[in-house]
DNA sequence: CAAAGGGTCAACCTCAGGTTGAGCCTGTTG
DNA sequence: CAACAGGCTCAACCTGAGGTTGACCCTTTG
């Protein structure tokens, strides 16, 4: 074959690959090795005729693959993510709230204190220093769904010696950081062209996440420098 | 921390339990409680006529569970190991937040620069604005490593057009809340008793968890309402 | 040029993690 | 005390992840 005198990066070819993981995992096969890479998890180069080439590091990457999914029991989806986003994986785990700019459900003041587990005073203390979102129109009270998550996070909080009177700067703060970030998308949402608000929901969905990160490593932060006077 | 618990003691059933855990896990159900059960992670008392009874703990425990299913993608069968491993055992899953009270890893302002990827400038900036937290001894100033993150999460802040100006509010929110959840360990954190203080470091970390937790769901709510008016 | 090794693709397999429905029982409430 | 919402069990079923297998054809290399 071509014996091009480039820089020549022994290659291996996938049943060596496979023979020389074996060692350390036993149930590599080389369909495996295919399969990660149908998965999206590898990307040999190709000799002309399509055979699979590995260098030394997609070797390594290959090894480091599959601890994870042995050591770490990650799917192989989570596998991909980890491994493409920068070192510095920031994969934290965030629940995404229901998408922005669709309504969302309600219930009964009744539903949020059944549903949260909380005692109906709490609840109502909660209310009154305005941490809950009520609906406040004719007849029954309705909260937002939200409110029910809202509820369970300060019951345990108060358990902590946090009372709800306490609670309130958290509020104060979210209050604060939305009209901040709000004042960037504000044009985009009031536009006409519904395109365009769409944008502005996304952008806002974005900086949501950004500033939520932001806020919970500064936290982190502040605590760390706390602890360690 | 401990909160004087009722004596009532107040069993739940099965529908209850379910109802209770839809605001932190979307996807539980009836028939998962049961099978998780049947899978033997969960083993609530019964009544003489079979129906299955839980206290909160059971509910805690499988909140705990349905936890380390979601974020820690851990599959049932090793969840069962985790939890029924004897209380002190070394299978505490190190996270990437560094863990409080210990010491952290510094760099200098080029190495921020550096690793960041933002310009010289928006660096300055967020310094003179108070978004990072250097060290400011002898010579050169040293900034601790969390803050290569902080200047990331700012700069794509400031892409869509949050000048470090406006940013400050983040860190006062932050300064706020750490403030409010140390205020409750403090007396641990400042007890002689060694013991004492790494109990207090711990409380410290689920608040914040809590906390960052709280603030995320307050902010979605605040964004929710913003976007739909 | 032959044999050893590779390549693709569709079909198949196994297991985890649940869901569904039928048929029956329990607890509560008016 | 009847009605009915909610629970119980058990077997069958479903879906998706993570591969394996086999048929058939192509490359590489001694």
């Amino acid at each position: 074959m071509s014996t091009a005198e480039a820089p020549q990066q022994r290659l291996l070819t996938i049943g060596t690959v496979c023979r020389r993981l074996q060692g350390e995992f036993d149930d590599i096969s080389i369909s495996k090795i295919r399969y990660l890479e149908d998965q999206g998890l590898l990307t040999p180069r190709r000799t002309q005729g399509g055979y699979r080439m590995y260098t030394e590091d997609d070797v390594e990457h290959l090894a480091t693959i599959l601890r994870l999914q042995r050591d770490e029991f990650l799917p192989l989806r989570v596998i991909r993510q980890v491994i493409a986003s920068p070192e510095g994986s920031q994969q934290r785990r965030r629940k995404l709230p229901p998408a922005l700019g669709t309504p969302e459900d309600e219930v009964t003041l009744t539903e949020l204190v059944e549903r949260s587990g909380a005692s109906p005073d709490l609840v109502r203390e909660l209310d009154e220093f305005g941490l809950l979102a009520p609906r406040t129109g004719s007849g029954e009270k309705r909260f937002p769904e939200t409110d029910v998550e809202v509820v369970t996070l300060c019951a345990r909080l108060n358990q902590y010696g946090l009372a709800p009177r306490n609670l309130r700067a958290f509020r104060t703060s979210a209050d604060r950081n939305a009209a901040l970030l709000e004042q960037v998308v504000a044009p985009a949402l009031r536009a006409k062209n519904p395109e365009r608000r769409r944008e502005g929901l996304e952008d806002l969905q974005s900086l949501a996440e950004i500033a939520q990160e932001l806020s919970a490593l500064l936290l982190g932060r502040d605590l760390r420098r706390l602890s360690a006077s």
